[in-house]
Formats: structure tokens, sequence, C-alpha cells
DNA sequence: GATGAATGAGATTTCATTCAT
DNA sequence: AATGAATGAAATCTCATTCAT
């Protein structure tokens, strides 16, 4: 009946099995999965129930509508990358290595979760609407702007940055370098011929994109 | 019956009228718009011919299928800017001005055509699918690499850019700058609040964009 | 909405209730009869739920598509018939009567299921592409022409009927004596002005049938 | 737009021709073959059209509607009976001749003509509705009965023939005995596994046919 | 909590018919 | 007479959601 086109699936839940709340991160887990490969309008609340290995009702009972489940779904993709900076502790007092580790970390956190990323992209399409109704976002997100700020005074101070830098501005320098790569990939490789995700070609990006942000920083 | 969500339109043709050639690229216009803003499973052939004042049947008349008239909504972005990028003429003997003319053309041309921005997102959601069926497409996008191999040659020989660089990794470099800028706005506006496309802020990232390139290449 | 042109039904469910396999078997009932009717072409999805007293959402539920379920009642309707075919008991030691119950039996059947043979016409228009993908049956058809077989194999053991006669021939001819005056009727009712189904012209049609089929056999 | 299922075709007449007569009766044929395989309600006036050549709106400028079209290849069909069977010169004198005469020329019509026999077979579906506004059908078959009723009284007067035969009944016995078997084969290859039009086949077919009707109508 | 049946609204697509050229 | 564009109505099919068990 529900065409089953990728059976891709993380946390595993038997039909049939009492567990809610494996069930439900299941269902979360499968409908980032969904949304970010189908869009919000072209995402089926079937599929998502079908690689859940339950069925649509749940669905309802756990989320109360595909739109509510959207929303649980984005909130995941940015609860998940914040418990993932929060473990990367950056050493304000050794800027070049701080800014480098954060790139990394940045880039490959991409290329590990392509759903995160395909995710954004959807909400973007629809002009982040769903995002703007949700609470704490700014806040959340000072933190790593914080970081960044201090960083980069650090390494005013010590001499080896410029001044004169904006830390947002540079903030979306390092995630664009490495977020274009990974969601324009498809597209990038048809139009010029190129795997982007071999692994020799994703350590070549990852040095590129580490002395194109240093370059730009250093003092001359 | 259908909401008329957006109504923006480019070429006008008026319903009942006689206008083969119009009418199809009013169709192609409409389509570029509705996919781009709701994707491909959330767009809708109602809203699509209502925005280019005809009906349905139209668009079954000249482009087939929903999946059709998405595939050549395709072509066509990328035939616009092919177009485009035909009337840059960039001299390899100035080759810093080049790249930095470059630049610019490709940052202004994803402000300016958000819906050439979505539709390559819309597409690298469903993995290129549809573009990976086209002809030609390699060979038609081989001329914007072999523009700028010839600038880096250039640049080398006269010993303003440093050897070494790969021209693809390049071009998605310069790419991505622009790029996430203007298709994640939206996500990234309420993430920091900071209004990205008031015109000052633009130019201050097209200069970011351009530092950050050629700083990138610039011979120590 | 939907004219609603006949409303003979036998299965009887009421809307919302749950009752899958009644259900399935009333769309099958009114399947039959619209098919029967209106041709594969012409039937209508919308009239067969509405005649099985639900809405066209479940005939995709239980049959997938018109295609299937239009298979769905060609299966059926033979399987109706070989069950009917079933409980008849020919005996093959009294070979006259035996054929002239078969006889009896085949020309009444078609008479009482005018759908059946409305939809093996309708089969027939479409050269029985759907009928060819079907497994089984040759096999399921063998039975008859078996039994055929004995009949005519111990009237002539008995000098009652004369050798040589092909088996499936045979059965074509007592089809088609009847089929025809059933399938045929309204078109020779316009041809020649008689009623073909009064009940006597029933009877004396059968009558005829025996003594074509038994003067056919007869050993002289 | 269409597909095109078939293409065989009678009167050929190039598109951009002007030759009315001809244009008219490739559309007629085509119809026939059209109707007399989709049924009236799955006929496409598209690929009625394509099939002679020509476009949609020559058949609304011939023939007015899709309607008309099938009641024009209705009558059509029978014209070109009645035209066959008026050059058939039965002699009397010979009833048994006579009526061998007959029964193949149904049989071998029949087999040439499967799209009469296939659009009999639809009209039979709609109950002859269209038929049955049709003029002149009672008096112009009346014709074909006369005649047969003039060999049986012969044939009974020579000794030949037994009295008290019904001529509709014979006439629709000689008719069944082909029609279904060209009518049906479709079905009744699948269900039992032989061909049935291979040329010996068709002569046997035809000497069974013959045989049975003489043998119902000998005088003892 | 869990399941599959049931539903109505609305989606894509088809098609007979008309119209402008 | 001939053509292909244009149209509206209606067809098939889908899908988010609810309900009975």
């Amino acid at each position: 009946m529900t065409d089953r086109i990728d059976l891709k699936e993380k946390t595993k839940v038997s039909p049939g099995e009492r567990a809610p709340e494996k069930r439900r991160r299941a269902l979360l887990d499968s409908a980032i999965e969904e949304f970010s490969t189908f869009g919000l309008g072209g995402a089926r609340v079937d599929r998502i129930a079908d690689r859940a290995h339950t069925n649509k009702a749940m669905v309802y009972h756990y989320f109360g509508s595909k739109d509510e489940l959207y929303l649980a779904a984005l909130r995941a993709i940015y609860a998940d990358i914040r418990n993932a900076e929060a473990a990367l502790e950056l050493d304000p007092d050794r800027p070049a290595e701080a800014i480098s580790r954060l790139v990394e970390f940045t880039f490959r956190y991409y290329i590990e979760h392509p759903g995160f990323v395909r995710l954004i992209n959807t909400e973007n399409l629809h002009g982040a609407s769903h995002l703007k109704g949700t609470q704490n976002m700014t806040e959340l997100n000072r933190t790593i702007l914080d970081q960044l700020g201090t960083i980069l005074d650090r390494g005013v101070e010590q001499g080896v940055f410029r001044p004169g830098i904006d830390v947002l501005d540079l903030y979306i320098s390092i995630s664009a370098l490495g977020f274009t790569y990974v969601s324009n990939r498809h597209t990038l490789e048809v139009l010029f011929g190129r795997e982007l995700l071999a692994k020799d070609r994703v350590e070549a990006r990852l040095a590129t994109i580490k002395e194109m942000i240093l370059r730009y920083l250093r003092a001359d």
C-alpha cells in the first residue's frame, strides 16, 4: 500500500512491543528521516509509521498531528546538536586550535547528520515559520556565539587574529562552507561528476575549510 | 477552492488567450515559484495553474505530469543561470578582479533568485534523483570550471595566487559562502535574531566573502 | 454526485459498520454488477462504492486499484460457477441424462447470472488480458472437461453416442447455444421483435438446445 | 499524450489531406475498432482520431459527438453485414446445401469481422439502448428470416427436414455456435489452453456447426 | 496501548467538447 | 476543412485523521 522507500531506522522497537519512550523516539527518528527527505507537504504519515514499525494511529496517539510531529522533529534535531556542542570544550587560550576544532566539529556533524541538514533546509523552504513560534531559540543559540566571541577576543589579544571580525558573520561562514557541501552534494555530484563524500574527499574539504577560515582571521 | 497563497508572476498571459509559448513560460515560472516554495510533494498543480491564469489541464497538455513539470522547472533554472553566466566576461589577465567579479555575481544571483536557491534545495532533498536522469548536465557545467581554472592558472603565473588550488573545491566555497546565507537565512534569523537581507548587511556579507576567498588564494 | 443507476445488492453492510469480510464481499458483488453493466472503462468506482454503502477509499483499501478490483471480480465469478458445478453430480452411467442435466444447468446458470455473462464479454473485449496473468486457470477448468469426457466415453461404450467427438468442442457448443441467447438477447430482441426471456420462451429454448446437442451425439 | 494501443486501420488517409468521404470512413473504421475494444465508456475520442490520422475536432466536425459516432459505427456494421448477405444467393430448392452455405457464411463473417462481434457485445452490455432508437431495424432483418423460412419449408416439402422448426430459434442457433466461438475465444483460450483460431481449428469448428445444425433439422 | 477499518476532503489526472486561427 | 490550444467537469486515487475493537 505505502511504498517503503527507505528503511533506515535508529531506535529499534518491534511491532506490538510496549515501550512508550522507545516507540516515541523511534517515531521521532522516522519523522526526521521522512520530513527531511520529502519536505513537510511530501512526507507521509503512513511511511513514518511503517519505518517505526507501528501504525498511523500511534503518531496521533503520541504527537497529536502531522504538524506537531514535524515541530517535535525540528526541536529534536536542535536539542541533539546542542547536546553535542555542550560536549565540546574549546579552550579560548589557544584560539587557533579552538577555531580549528569548532570548524571540524561543525563539518563532521553535518556529514554525520544528513537529516539535520535536510530538515533545516525544509524549514527554510517554509520561511522558518514553525521555528518562529518556538520559545527559547535565540537564547539557546547565544552560547555558541558567546564562545566564539571569546575565542576571537583572545586571539586578537594574543595578536594572532586581526580585529574587527563580526562573530555571527564568522559563524555563518564556518557553517556555510560545510553545510552547502553536504546539503547540495547531490546536485553538485551530477553537475560536476565528482563524488563528494568519499573519505579522502571529506578530509580534503575539511582542510580547505580550516585553511580558509584561519587565513581569513589571521593577523598579517 | 485553492488557496491563493502567492501571486507573483512574470510572464503575463490572460485566460483564454492563444499564446502557446507565453503560456508555457508562464506555467514554468509559476512552477518554479510553487515547487521552490512547497517542495515537490507539497506543490499543488491547481496553484501552479492559477498563478499562470489557466487551468490544471493545461499543465498536462504542455508537460504531461506534475513530475515532468518539476523536471522542466529544474532544467529552466539551470538554463537561466547559465545564460546569465555567459554574459559575464571575466578577464583572466586580471585574476584577482575576475575572482572578485565572479564572487559578486554568484552571491547577487542567489539573492535575486530565491526560487533558484530553494529549488536546488528541494532537488537535493530528493537526492537529485530527477536531475540524474537528465542529459548534458556535466558538459554544460564544465564551462564555469574551465573559466575558473584559467583564472587560477593566470594568477599563479602572475605570482598573485598560490598554486595547488582545486578548482571545483574553490567553486564550491564561492558558492557555499553565499548560498547558505540565502538558503538558511530564515532559520538563522530566528536563531540569532538578526535580519540578514537588509541592504547594508548584504553588502557587508559580500565584502566578507570576497575577502575570505581572496585571502585563501593569495600567495603569501 | 454520482448517478445511482442501479441499486441491486447482495451482501448487506451498513456504512460505518466494522465488518471487513462482509464489506469486501459487498464491494465485490457491487463491482461485478458495475463492470458487467458498463465495462471496465465505463465502470465508476464511485458507483461501486455507493452500491456497497461505503466510499471510494474502501475500494482502494481492500483492492488497491480499479484494475485489481476488476480482476478480483473476474476471479470471483469463475470461483462462483465452479462451486455451482461442483454441486452437480452427473452420473456417467446414464450418459444421455447426464448431458441433458449439464446442458440445463449451463443454460439456467447464464439466465440467472447475467453479470457472469456480461463480465465474460467485457473481458473478451479486452482480449482476456487480465485473465491471462492469472494463475491456475487451466487446471481449475480441467474438471468440467474431464467429467464431460467420461460421460462421452461411457456413452460410446453403451452404444448411445457416436465416437470421435472432441470434448472441448462439444463443451463450447453447449455453452454457445445458451450464452449467445442470453448475451445477445437485447440486440436480437430489437432486430427480430421477439421477447426472449419470457418464461415459456426460455423453456422452449432449453428444449431446442437439449435436442440439438443430443441429436449431434446420438449414434445413428 | 494518448497511448496508441492499436494502429490497425482500413481506410488510409494522410493527415492534412482533404478527402471528406475517405476521412469519414477512416474515422468510422477507427471508431468500430475502438468502441469494440473498449466499450462505449472506455473508448477514447483521442485514440479514434489518432488511429484515423486526424484530430479530435474532426470527430465533432463529422459526427457531432461521441455518442453519435458510436451510433454511426453501429449502423455501419449492420449495413455492412446486410450488404454481404445480399450477395449470398441461397437456393431454396437445395435446402441442405442452402443451410450449409448460410452456416458457413455466418461463421466466416464473424471470424473475419471481429469488430462486428465485439461491437454487438458492447451494445448488448448497454441493453441495446442505442439500437432501440434506430428506425428500420426489424424490417431490415426480416429478409434473412424470410429466406431461412422458405428454405425450411422447402426442406420439409422435400422430406429432408422435419417440420415444426421455429425459424428465429434456428437462426439464433446458427449464429450462436459461431458467435460465441469468436466472441469468447480469448477467455476460452485461457481457460482451456487451446488456440481456437488456428486454420485447421476453424475448419473443424465449421464442420461441427454444419453437422450439428443439419442433424438437428434432418427428418429421421 | 495498539490495531486496522473507515471516512471525507482534496490531490492528480483524464477527457469530451469547444474555440481561435 | 483542418489544427492544436483551451476548458470544465468528472474520473481515479491519496492521505490526514478518527473510530471501534
